[in-house]
DNA sequence: AATGAATGAGGGTTCATTCAT
DNA sequence: AATGAATGAACCCTCATTCAT
């Protein structure tokens, strides 16, 4: 996954760039050899096919995701609302950062192939369960106050997700104050409240 | 766009359904036929082609969306809460209703010609703008304490745009449910407090 | 089978004398078209694909086989040397005036995709058939002598079908006198002997 | 033609089994490198190509069958029954061992390049002109009475040359009794009539 | 002696579209 | 009003082969 043959990188590259702004189904396996700047034949010395250049992106963007998250987690101590800004600037760093995966990872399930979809749906619940268990925690220990945490979640993801379909890195708007504000968002639409021993500081980060 | 000949509507409905499904790169006009149970060349007759057929399938989108955002945005009074709850309710209905108008719409602009996209984007902004002012009228107004009007107008928009993703027709959540959530979730996301002099029921629809 | 569209006859005939000359593998359906003197897509218009010509071709060439015996057994009486008559002469007939479907007969099972093979194999057994019962019943009557039927009916059908590769039509030696050649072998092949009302010819060996 | 290189070996037979299982048109020289366990650059390094391929192996194919014919009729004396016996003896058992080697020679002719046709020619020639010469002898000698020689040629070799179609090594029938078999058969095709002053023991093998 | 990398040509097939009727 | 026939371009992919190492 990190070291890989030459003309590996290239083509992925160019795949990703091509399926992220055509889609899987319009995108020629001849626009994406010319724009790695390979043969055709070359292409299919690594891979297998269009398909396997499709599910080789997947992979490494769900990698490239959860890897993303688990650091921050990690840094992340045990507090509900600690761990929802966490993920929630992994997510929104990686849909800034790395729009092209994001928008195939959020697109192109429908254009995999029956014996890839396991694999695929495995990694896109785990993506829900890790904003659902921070929410339903920060619900149970009373932190979050929102009536409806599914929805709640799902708005959260819609939110973070759409950033890959804006956002453009040299705008107005610096990565880390998106950051802050996407956080911010999130513990509004779950309506944390911190439990107040002494001073609550509320909304911010 | 009211009174059409007999096979239009059966083919723009299968072309709607294989849009949405494969997309429109993937899909073939000869899929379309099929679907719609006329030859090719009905098709033809019909359409000038593929390009056409996804034209009508967006201006119809757009209208239908516009149309009961206006209709229900009349019923709403001057009340930015209102006017939030009444938008957030017509694009949460016609998310729900309307899945398939609902992806195309939010996918396909890239499949557009040149000479189509001006229509398309002008719609689309149209769109936004709706949920814009809105949104700037209440915090200019005082209730809608939101400190990132635009951010909280894109996490709105992208919990509503989702739906079409998830939801299912005939699940244990009815729409009517699900626009009650919603409009509940924009108005967090907005901070909504009212103007309280004699408590105008906050929440409600 | 036997009204088709029009394009249909030029296409398969071209198609058998391709798979025969070539081979199946070897063949390329742009060598097919061109051969037909129709475009790439008409051939495809008319057929599914490669296959579906290679099936269409071998149902056609048992039919015209199956129905030319048929005819010829029916012509016959009770007796097995007439009998065999017929069917050498039926075959013998077959493989010079068709040798392009003879050859392809004889060779392209092997390139037959599985679901096509059932049929073919039911064809070909029933042509080992027509030859065994006959031998058989010869050998039964006590007209045949043969004392190895299994053998001599593979050299009968081995020699007919060699026709198809050597035999010229307008070279020296007549359908009719290849055919009264070939009768003669066969039923030398299998140790004719008449049932003899009274002398029983001498030339036992 | 006797000692080679190692990887000669597993090559040939490779390319041997692929061309007669699907023909030399049909088969992919990765193919052959793959079922002979080697690289394809390695099978290029010891044959220039896939046509060197065959030509190899119809030339290995013809010196195994001569020199089997040959010590065949070395073997066998003046009679030219006993030339043809022995004839038929060596190509059956050559179908019947080499049937990958017999299917090959009987039917890739066509995938030759006309560079090689010549030899091949003349080695298909000679083959013929064995059994010609046999039998041409043994009728004016006055010991074969078929008034066809040329034909009984014909379906001799025919009849020895199916047997690489169906004969199994394994199966009911051994290897020797089929060779006496077709030997027998042979002499009934000639019409054999041993020219009997002192009986010399007609059909024996 | 042996191979990984790369290529241009061609494979079978599907595409959106047109046209004569 | 409606369609069967036909097309040329493009599709994904595999081919036999070469070459630098």
């Amino acid at each position: 996954m990190s070291t890989r043959p030459p003309g590996h990188a290239a083509i992925v590259k160019a795949a990703r760039e091509e399926f992220a702004e055509r889609g899987y189904g319009a995108t020629s396996i001849r626009d994406i050899a010319q724009r790695a700047g390979v043969s055709l034949s070359a292409l299919y010395y690594y891979y297998k096919g269009k398909q396997e250049l499709l599910v080789a992106i997947l992979d490494d963007a769900h990698d490239a995701y959860f890897s993303s998250c688990q650091e921050a987690l990690a840094r992340a101590g045990e507090d509900p609302a600690e761990q929802l800004a966490a993920i929630v600037e992994s997510t929104v760093r990686y849909r800034s950062t790395h729009p092209s995966k994001s928008n195939i990872l959020l697109s192109e399930e429908r254009s995999l192939q029956p014996e890839h979809l396991e694999r695929y749906r495995a990694n896109h619940a785990m993506a829900t369960r890790q904003f659902r268990d921070i929410i339903e925690r920060g619900v149970k220990e009373g932190v979050f106050l929102t009536p409806y945490p599914d929805d709640a979640r799902r708005a959260v993801m819609a939110m973070c997700n759409a950033v890959a379909q804006w956002y453009e890195p040299g705008g107005v708007l610096s990565e880390d104050d998106l950051v802050e504000r996407y956080v911010s968002l999130a513990l509004t639409i779950v309506e944390y409240r911190p439990r107040a021993p002494r001073r609550p500081v509320p909304t911010s980060l």
